[in-house]
DNA sequence: AGTCCACAGGAAGGGCAGGCGA
DNA sequence: TCGCCTGCCCTTCCTGTGGACT
């Protein structure tokens, strides 16, 4: 048997820290949504019409991240859908996340893809964005009976296109015949519904349900549900879950990240091969996250984007200014083998990298010296390092 | 109070890729 | 196949701006 067969047989002998580790992943739902008794109820209360062919009203759902709004929505959204397919009437649920690059975040794309989700097909690009509203209408039109939409980070959406989108949304009934439209827009920001469309926000916000952060306490009261069912017995350390809960008590009540954190945790244990899970791991599980975090953003950034943070990760300390990152930014790029783009795009650029927040970019005013971005990273030294490798590499710089 | 700097950021338009219809 | 149309990315041109300096 090779090394490596052996080393495969072992991991298979080896018994693992986790019962089901799909439990401890964020895309999973459970039976059982603690501390959100409420919002799942009014929210069921809001859509139950549309079991009788009404359609319901739109709903506004908002609270930071991770308290449980995309969960509880599509946990009330997937009852409904059990409970309408026993019964005569038809309902469908389309939900979509309008934060996801390159699918959702762009007027032609969005409504590409609703039709899409109900099963109309249009290209990727070269339909004028009117044809593409008729084929979502018609597709709606086919539907019959009551669609829901849900539209998840509505507010990244609104940012990015506009609000002309929502209001002919909210308008959509009036064109339909056979097809009744109900609107969920679920929102990180709370304030979101301050710079929208009067005629929109009226419309949009009929039903508001807002979801608190959740408190140390609750958190960890779901961290124990989902440890109970993901890991298996005693191989947590006393500590781990309070630490968990704690931390991400700290960062907005975000059970998402209390959950991330658990997670990580346990696997690096295991991948180290230790019995328990400690407190330690949850620091280092902390530090991994971020770093895979940041790496992804990088990763998934064009190439100029990525050059110019290479060329700001590459600067002297001090203060960095817009400027100077163009003009190293320009040096770097046809070393890189690119013709330098303008400096207005590399602004825009640099907006976005501070968007994403792997940098710091700050407008403030020098007085006589002009007004810029004062830019800065403010990441721990290991990703600085991993990221420097990573663009390196892949611009032979 | 007025000037001036170094951009921020809005608006318009060009080039390109891709779909549609004749 | 070809002309036309569109969205997207980018450039060009432009106006606006906060505060140090005079």
């Amino acid at each position: 048997m090779s090394s490596l067969q052996e080393k495969f047989t072992e991991y298979l002998e080896r018994e693992s820290i986790f019962k089901n580790k799909d439990v401890l992943s964020t895309n999973f739902h459970p039976d059982n949504i603690l501390h959100r008794d409420k919002q799942v109820d009014e929210l069921a209360s809001i859509l139950a019409p549309c079991l009788k062919g009404n359609d319901p009203s739109n709903v506004f759902v908002y609270g930071t991240v991770g308290t449980g709004k995309t969960l509880v929505t599509k946990h009330v959204c997937e009852e409904l859908m059990k409970v309408a397919g026993n019964g005569s009437s038809k309902l469908n649920v389309v939900y979509i996340n309008c934060k996801m690059k390159k699918v959702a975040d762009t007027e032609y794309r969005l409504s590409a893809k609703l039709a899409r989700e109900l099963g109309a097909e249009v290209p990727a690009t070269g339909l004028p964005t009117d044809a593409v509203y008729e084929r979502f209408f018609e597709a709606l039109e086919d539907k019959t009976g009551v669609v829901i939409l849900v539209l998840d980070e509505i507010d990244a959406l609104v940012r990015k296109i506009g609000d002309d989108f929502l209001y002919n949304l909210t308008r959509v009934n009036d064109d339909l015949k056979s097809t009744k439209v109900s609107l969920i827009g679920i929102s990180n920001d709370l304030n979101f519904v301050d710079y929208i469309d009067a005629r929109v926000k009226s419309s949009l916000s009929e039903e508001e349900i807002i979801f608190p952060p959740y408190d140390g306490m609750e958190l960890k009261r779901i961290l124990k549900q989902r440890c109970e069912e993901g890991f298996n017995e005693e191989v947590l350390d006393n500590g781990v879950i309070s630490k968990c809960s704690a931390l991400a008590a700290s960062e907005h009540g975000d059970a998402r990240r209390a959950i991330d954190l658990l997670r990580v945790a346990g696997e690096l244990a295991e991948r180290e091969d230790e019995k328990k899970v400690t407190t330690k791991h949850v620091d280092r599980a902390q530090d991994k996250i971020e770093k895979d975090r940041v790496v992804e953003a990088v990763r998934s950034q064009p190439k100029h984007s990525q050059i110019i943070l290479y060329t700001i990760i590459n600067m002297d300390e001090g203060e960095i200014h817009t400027g100077d990152v163009y003009k190293d930014y320009q040096d770097m790029a046809r070393r890189a083998g690119s013709k330098p783009l303008t400096q207005r795009r590399v602004s825009d650029l640099i907006a976005e990298l501070d968007m994403l927040g792997v940098i710091n970019a700050r407008v403030v005013s020098k007085g006589r010296y002009g007004r810029t971005r004062k830019i800065s990273v403010d990441l721990d030294k290991s990703i600085v390092e991993k990221l420097d490798n990573i663009l390196k590499n892949k611009f032979y710089i």
